[in-house]
DNA sequence: CGAATGTTTGAAGGTGATCAAATGGGGTGG
DNA sequence: CCACCCCATTTGATCACCTTCAAACATTCG
């Protein structure tokens, strides 16, 4: 990186509050190695504020003026987008660390709606000072970046997923990409909740939620899930993995 | 924006060659403004380069360490993954003016290959440079976010096309697609060639390329388009909008 | 505790995939 | 430049998969 432009930030503790360091996603600092993070601390803190939402409110809509991201600090949300139809088509699933909003630095304006799926800490980061802080943080700067490919690599599954995969095949990756985002949060990968409907995991996946519980129910009379309602364990990740590559 | 870091670029003349502007798409500047564009000339000038590739020729490949971005000044590209079980799966299709290899930047390895359809002139970037000239020109970098969010939004509508849309309806929104795209590059938009196979098309949508075949001869037959082979001639947009939208 | 919503399972029907074959272009080598 | 061959495209027939419609049951939240 550039050594001419080091960051410059004075280097004081900043211990009032946790949520001061959320931005970069609070306690699990995964967006942000901590010693990048520190330095970063005071500055990031003045620019970043945060909300509690209930089940079912929104964080920001579709149409909205951009001008805020918003962390998830934790709990989970769900980004959408409403047809001409007026129907309701789900883009993704977030959680703890997940950064939203950042499509709609394209033309400055929302063009999902996110809203939570259960009752959620977020947040909000003011986009025009973090833009100026970039100018003298190139780590974080470089930081942001990445977290921007990795959503558009992330997008690239979904639309592999969504384009060549059977409904079986698409609902074991599904769940093991849901296994592996609570592995990461230090949660159990084996035994979790889902928050979301089988209608909106069909939302997502493109199919219907009859066909999402026809396919949960035939992996529980294999023994590779355990399936009780929302709540879910995984038997046989083998199987699951097998399921997932299309091997049926 | 910060008036603190403005670009000290030196407003020297830099006309000796086309190529020497190309990194922001050259001829049709749709990347970058004019009179933004203008003053960095110089410096992207010497961080760029230029290949020319022929049909089936490799921009990059899936593996290949991320060194630089690549523009296509002209001709078209697709970019494709290759799952476990050796199939192509296409992710989307590229033309004059587009950026490629931004989700690199995530662990900066390719995870795509990117493929010419037909001859074209290809920009490449050296990637670390450009990123201390971030630092310097705070234009170019809000430019550059706006670029990879736009790109995490035209993927949205690639998951939602695949997810919420039936054949025919999918078909119509990806030849208005590549209208709207040829006419933002000047181009005809009611007529042109599409440079992908049936089975490229087919790919990329989800489908086989008899049912593209199937889609847009029944497009033919209602008079909506005129398809012969690959040249193709949109003679009734309104239907093909309707269509699109899921009217029928 | 009751109503509304979410989930499971069954039966029937439609859409798109698969298999197959004929036709027409385009690229390559002579 | 032409002819050939390979491959892309079109069209048809059959079939599997998933959706649709329907009903029973569980859960959650007021």
């Amino acid at each position: 990186m550039s050594t001419f432009l080091r960051p410059r930030v004075p280097d004081v503790q900043n211990a009032d509050s946790a949520w001061a360091i959320c931005p970069f996603c609070g306690p699990h600092k995964q967006c942000l190695p901590p010693d990048v993070l520190e330095p970063y601390a005071t500055r990031l803190g003045h620019i970043s504020g945060h909300r509690r939402v209930a089940r079912g409110d929104y964080l920001y809509r579709a149409g909205d003026a951009f001008t805020h991201l918003h962390a998830i600090r934790s709990g989970d949300v769900k980004t959408s987008r409403v047809s001409a139809d007026g129907e309701e088509q789900i883009i993704g699933f977030n959680m703890t660390g997940d950064l939203l909003g950042v499509d709609a630095i394209h033309d400055g304006r929302h063009r999902c709606n996110a809203i939570a799926l259960e009752q959620s800490e977020i947040c909000t980061l003011s986009f025009t000072p973090l833009q100026e802080l970039f100018l003298f943080m190139p780590r974080l700067l470089q930081h942001f970046l990445q977290l921007m490919a990795a959503e558009i690599a992330r997008q690239q599954n979904a639309i592999i997923l969504l384009g060549n995969t059977r409904t079986e095949q698409r609902v074991a990756a599904f769940v093991i990409s849901l296994a592996s985002r609570y592995l990461a949060l230090g949660y159990s990968p084996t035994r979790f909740r889902m928050r979301m409907s089988r209608e909106e995991m069909g939302c997502y996946l493109g199919m219907t939620n009859e066909s999402i519980s026809r396919a949960l129910s035939n992996f529980r009379r294999q023994g590779v899930l355990n399936v009780d309602y929302r709540d879910l364990e995984i038997l046989d990740i083998a199987a699951l993995r097998a399921a997932a590559a299309g091997l049926v």
